[in-house]
DNA sequence: TCAATCAGGCACCTTGAGGTTACCAGGTAT
DNA sequence: ATACCTGGTAACCTCAAGGTGCCTGATTGA
């Protein structure tokens, strides 16, 4: 029988891309990101703009977003300060990708879900 | 002043295309997929290709990515009984959308290592 | 006979993500 | 005066992801 293998080792555990995913496959940033698309937005605009986010999940998201310069906070010293976030030009060649990823999910929602109830069923009749 | 506003709410929280992305987006799954999109491999060969990765968090990976009909298993009846995982057309249509994102955090790592410098040092002057 | 490989299962533990609540300063409408 | 809006911070808790170590049972090579 023919045994095949993987020529070499292909990921390291320190894969520099699987460290930038875990910056943005987080529970929030991809839909911060989604929204801001749009345009600028002040902070408690996006708040409303995403069901069931609090102020700390959306404090904290913006910070690591803002630190990978993906988006930029503005402070515009109004009558009560206003704080406007808005998608960098790097920010914004991420949406294009992000975008595949959820026409994907969009397109193959129901596949899996198939898959998902089958593979239920085959360990159900296992027991 | 104008008062620029997300005119709905965007995002719900039960976001399907989030749901579906929490089951990709973990630790080994985009590893795993990409070492089998070169063809079907054994539990311990995708093991050996993956540095760092235990039993346990392949074994898991594998059954969830099966259940969500990624990859498909297989159950070769020799003398050690061998399994063989392979990626299923889903999987495999998987893989397109994926590699855009590899490809955008390869192509701006740099970009944001440097925000991320320039963010520390502005937080370190603040101090 | 002893050790190793194959494909896992099971129990325990640590870490961190994410949520809840409370609190803060400054301004402002009632 | 007071109660709310603005954009936060700090303390605390919970829960699940992921890691470590040990177990199996069959088989094969030295």
């Amino acid at each position: 029988m023919e045994i095949k293998e993987c020529s070499a080792l292909m990921f390291r555990s320190n894969c520099p891309s699987r460290e930038l995913l875990d910056q943005i496959a987080d529970k929030w940033s991809m839909m911060i990101l989604a929204v801001l698309a749009h345009g600028p937005l002040r902070f408690n605009a996006i708040k409303r703009g995403l069901e069931g986010i609090t102020q700390k999940a959306l404090t904290q998201t913006l910070r690591k977003l803002e630190r990978n310069g993906i988006v930029a906070r503005h402070v515009i010293a109004t009558s009560p300060v206003a704080v406007e976030y808005e998608i960098t030009d790097l920010g914004r060649s991420l949406v294009e990708p992000f975008k595949a990823l959820y026409t994907w999910t969009r397109d193959h929602y129901d596949e899996v879900e198939k898959a998902r109830v089958a593979f239920d069923a085959r360990m159900e009749e296992r027991v």
